[in-house]
DNA sequence: GCCATATAGTTAGTGTCGCTAACTAAGTGA
DNA sequence: TCACTTAGTTAGCGACACTAACTATATGGC
């Protein structure tokens, strides 16, 4: 596995990225790999989580974590989910002890989740073994895929970021 | 700890790619990125899914269009689905007329499940308008981004191939 | 021929994740 | 005060996926 050679499209391959025009064949087509190479990668990540607690609990603990204490509607926005999912979200989250919800004090329609330290360590202790497979993929790989990885996972994140408030 | 915190790492990317080594810690790094990219955008993708076919039908439909009739059993394993998952996953595509289904004659527990001529068809009619939304992210993007994402696809699938049966 | 075992697929039951519609509770403003 | 808006919840649904246990069929030894 040495050798270049990309498994379905080789031709598309070089020819976009020596040549200066992607068309919008290419583009498609890329799309339709993309999608699918997505979801089959999500469900296996899926399958592959032991601890209990799905993708999405985990990232919106982690949304929690880095962005400091959020209101429900701030972590839905972030996390692009629909108001009563992140209700049960934090559920969970309070009842697993990993984040704290405080009503706040002038509003009192609003309720503000802020991580708690179980939730710290918590992400912290799992933050290596839930990529634990990933990881061990990632390894089998040769360097130059590393490397093309790697510089894809900014142009991942790009179009999965939220589209941003004019506040 | 000398350098900045690699969220969006510019620095991260720049070294690896200049460098030789990809360290475990940037691997781990990358692992988690990468996670978290993928599961965010499946759910994205689902939430733009209007066909009322999910990706899962989809890529099952997908899958034997591309390899001929299949047994239950084959397909799950290429679509690395636990048995009864195909069991249901068959079910619709039957009971849409997208797949026909046959006993094998020479072994009765097995059966096969081949595509039609109306899910060719609708595999056709949707290729395009499910990646839809994609598409439009990705002209979004610049040509160094698209570059960079092409040629991280087959890397993608190659994560997510089968592992080889020696048969 | 007959039973033990293996294989293919199904049924039953469970769990996660996510949605929409409709609601409660609270603030805002004419 | 009454209409409107906003934050979050409840109820009910559906897609997707799993494990455990089952049915039906095949196969191999004796």
């Amino acid at each position: 596995m040495t050798n270049a050679s990309p498994t379905s499209a080789p031709t598309l391959t070089d020819e976009a990225l020596t040549d200066e025009a992607l068309t919008d064949e290419a583009v498609t087509e890329m799309a339709g790999r993309l999608r699918f190479s997505v979801a089959r990668m999500a469900r296996l990540l899926r399958q592959q989580d032991q601890s209990g607690f799905g993708p999405t609990l985990n990232a919106a603990l982690s949304t929690v974590a880095g962005h400091g204490p959020l209101t429900l509607g701030e972590l839905a926005a972030r996390e692009q989910v629909a108001p009563p999912t992140i209700t049960k979200v934090v559920e969970k989250l309070v009842a697993n002890g990993l984040v704290a919800r405080t009503p706040d004090a002038h509003d009192r329609r609003v309720a503000r989740v802020a991580i708690t330290t179980k939730g710290e360590r918590q992400l912290q202790t799992y933050r290596t073994r839930r990529t634990a497979w990933l990881v061990g993929r990632l390894h089998e790989l040769d360097h130059d895929e590393l490397v093309r990885l790697l510089a894809a996972v900014d142009v991942l994140e790009a179009i999965i970021a939220v589209p941003e408030e004019h506040e």
